[in-house]
DNA sequence: CTGAAAGCGCTAACAC
DNA sequence: GTGTTAGCGCTTTCAG
C-alpha cells in the first residue's frame, strides 16, 4: 500500500493463492494450463481492488514497453496530425501508446531523437520523416536499432525499410491528365526538395507522365524547391513564370508549394485560374477554403497512418505473415477553382 | 550482453568498483561524497561503452517515468500541435517525454485516457482540453491522480488546479473596441461551448465590455454554437443574422466559427466585411490566407504551451517556490480584411 | 568514501 | 495446476 497503488502480490494475499498464480490468471494468454475457477476469482479481485499492473515491472523484465517511437519532421504540418490519429487508431487497441518527436527535417537531431527513444526503449519506430538518405538507411541504421522500423509517407532510397505510402505516381497522372483535359500544354512542375522522396518521385512521375502525353517540357520548367513551405512555392514559381513565359499552368509537388505558386501568380499581376492553373498534392485541412478553392491530390492520410501502426503491429507480433515491403494506398483528385481551362 | 546494452555492472567490471558506486557517480546529483577520480573514471567508460540507463528500472526503483501524460481534444485542430511544440520545448531538454491522447471531448474517453496514463506512471498531466466541470473538478479528482494536474488554454471551475492560459478579456476588448473604432454599434456574439472555459469567457468578456461601451446587446444578439467547427459557426451566425437583420458585426469566439459565420454572410447574400465585418480569435495557421483575411486575436500558443511545460516541472521538482494558480498571458488583436467601416 | 545487500513489481523457468 | 525461486537494472539504506 505503499503509494496507494495494487500489486499482485496484494491480489495474491487478498485471494489465498501464490503471486505467480495470479500473473498467469491475468495474463490475456492463458496458455498456461490453469483453473478457470481461479482464473474467474482472480481477476474479479483485481477488478474490484483496481488493479493496474505496473508497466515499469513489465518492461524491467521483459524488455517490452508497449510504445513505439514517431518521428515527424514537424506537428505543425497539417498533414502529420492526421497520420498520427491513424497510427493511434491502431495502436491505442492494443495497448500502445506512441512517443512523438520532432525532427525539424535536421539530420542532427533525428539522430540523437532515434538514441533518445531507442533509450526509452520504445519497441518500434515508425518514421514519417525519413529523408532518402537516411541516417538509418546504412548497414548500420536499420539493424543497429535492433526493433522494427518502418516508414510512412515517405521512403527510404533502396526499398530494406517497409513503406507505407500513397500512389504518388497515379496522383500526378492524374492531375497532370486533368490539366491536359483542359487544354493545357505549356505545363511546369513546382518540385519539392529532392531530398525526400516525396518530391523525386512527384517529379519522376511528372516527368514520365509528360513524356507519354508528348508534352514539351524543357529543363526549365522544373523548379526545385528546396523545402514543402510556401515562400520556397512563391520562389520557385517566379523562376518557372520568369523562364517560361508561355505557361499556362503550374503542377506543384504539395498543397504548401501551391500556396506559394498563387501568390507569384498574382504578385506577377496574373490570375488564377485565368491565366495560370494551379495544383497541389495532399489535400490538406484547409486547402479547400482558400480562394480560388486549390485543386489538389487528396491522400487519405488517416488511412496510411492507420496501415503503418497495424503493420507495426504485426511486425511486432513476430513471425506469422509476410511483412510487405512497400504498402501503396490509393489517391484521388479533388477539383476545385484553381484549375480551368487553358488560355489561348 | 543479453541484448547488447550496457548496463550498470558492466561499467562497474570495466571500472574495478562496485555496481553501487558506478550508480552514484554517474548520478547528476553527486551529493553523496565520492572521489572526483572515480567520477571521471567512470563517466569515460560510461561514454566509451556507450551506457544509456534503463528506464524501466530507474522507474521501477523511484516510480518516476519521466514521462508527462498530454490530454488534448483533437491533434488535428489547429491550435494545439502549436501548443504541443511549446509544451516538449520545455520538457525534452529535461529529458521528459509527453504521452499524447485525444479525448475528443469526451468525458468518457477522458476518464479512461487518464487511467491509462496513470497506469502507465506518467509523472504529470497536462490537460489542455479541460471542461469546466471537467472529471477532475471534484474532489476524488485532482487529488486521487495522484501527480501534478495542470491545464492549459482553458481552465477547471474552481480555480483550484492551476492553469496556464491567454488572456482572453483583453483579447475581446481589442476586437470590440476595433469594432467600434470602425463605427459598429449592432454588434453579436458568435459565442463558443460554454462548457469549456474559453466559450464561457469569452461571452462573459464580451457582455462586460458591451456594457461598459454603451452597446445595446439584445439576447437574441447572442448564440451559442455547441462546438468550435464551422458548421457550428455557420448555423450560429444564421439564426443571429435571421433575428437581428440590423447587424453589422460578428465577433466569433474563435477562428473555426468565424470561418463558419463568414460563410453565413455569403449564403445570406451580404459582403464582408462590406455588409457584415467578422472577427475570430486564436489567429490558428492559414487563417490569414482566407479571403478577406480573417481579423483575429492572436494568442501565443507556442508560448503558452512552453508555460505550462516549465510550470510542470516546477511543480514537478517540488516544494521550492509558489505555484501560481493562474499564469495569464497576452493576446494581441491581427486586424485584416475581413473588418471595415459599419455600413451607414 | 565505497562495498554489501535489499527490493521496486513482475514473469518464467523449474519443481512438486 | 500451482508454488518456489531467481532475476530484469537500478537506487538507496546500512555497514565499514
Amino acid at each position: 500500500m505503499r503509494s496507494g497503488r495494487v500489486t499482485l502480490k496484494d491480489i495474491a494475499d487478498a485471494t489465498g493463492v501464490h503471486v505467480s498464480t495470479v500473473s498467469r490468471a491475468l495474463s490475456p494468454n492463458p496458455s498456461a494450463s490453469i483453473t478457470q475457477e481461479v482464473i474467474d476469482r482472480v481477476s474479479e479481485a483485481a477488478q474490484q481492488m483496481g488493479y493496474r499492473p505496473n508497466l515499469s515491472a513489465y518492461s524491467l523484465r521483459t524488455n517490452r514497453t508497449k510504445s513505439i517511437g514517431v518521428l515527424i519532421p514537424d506537428i505543425t504540418n497539417l498533414i502529420f496530425p492526421q497520420i498520427l490519429r491513424g497510427i493511434e487508431a491502431a495502436l491505442e487497441p492494443e495497448g500502445y501508446v506512441s512517443l512523438i518527436v520532432n525532427t525539424d527535417n535536421q539530420a542532427k537531431r533525428e539522430a540523437s531523437l532515434l538514441d533518445s527513444l531507442i533509450g526509452r526503449g520504445v519497441d518500434g519506430i515508425i518514421h514519417a520523416g525519413a529523408l532518402r538518405d537516411d541516417i538509418l538507411s546504412g548497414p548500420r541504421g536499420a539493424e543497429a536499432l535492433r526493433v522494427p522500423l518502418l516508414t510512412v509517407n515517405r521512403r527510404i532510397d533502396g526499398r530494406s525499410v517497409p513503406a507505407v505510402v500513397s500512389d504518388e505516381e497515379l496522383g500526378i497522372r492524374d492531375a497532370l491528365q486533368h490539366l491536359v483535359d483542359l487544354g493545357h500544354r505549356k505545363i511546369s512542375h513546382v518540385a519539392g526538395p529532392q531530398k525526400s522522396s516525396t518530391g523525386a518521385n512527384r517529379r519522376k512521375a511528372f516527368l514520365r507522365e509528360a513524356r507519354r502525353l508528348e508534352l514539351d517540357v524543357p529543363a526549365s520548367a522544373i523548379g526545385e524547391a528546396a523545402q514543402y513551405v510556401e515562400a520556397e512555392g512563391a520562389a520557385t514559381a517566379r523562376g518557372i513564370l520568369k523562364r517560361n513565359p508561355g505557361t499556362t499552368a503550374l503542377l506543384c509537388a504539395n498543397d504548401h508549394l501551391a500556396l506559394g505558386a498563387l501568390s507569384a501568380v498574382h504578385e506577377a499581376g496574373l490570375n488564377c485560374p485565368g491565366d495560370i492553373s494551379i495544383t497541389g498534392f495532399n489535400d490538406m485541412p484547409m486547402i479547400d477554403l482558400i480562394h480560388p478553392g486549390i485543386t489538389s491530390v487528396r491522400i487519405n492520410a488517416f488511412e496510411v497512418g492507420r496501415t503503418a501502426g497495424t503493420l507495426m503491429l504485426k511486425m511486432l507480433s513476430g513471425g506469422k505473415g509476410v511483412v510487405p515491403t512497400q504498402t501503396v494506398l490509393p489517391t484521388e483528385l479533388i477539383v476545385r477553382g484553381s484549375t480551368g481551362p487553358a488560355k489561348e
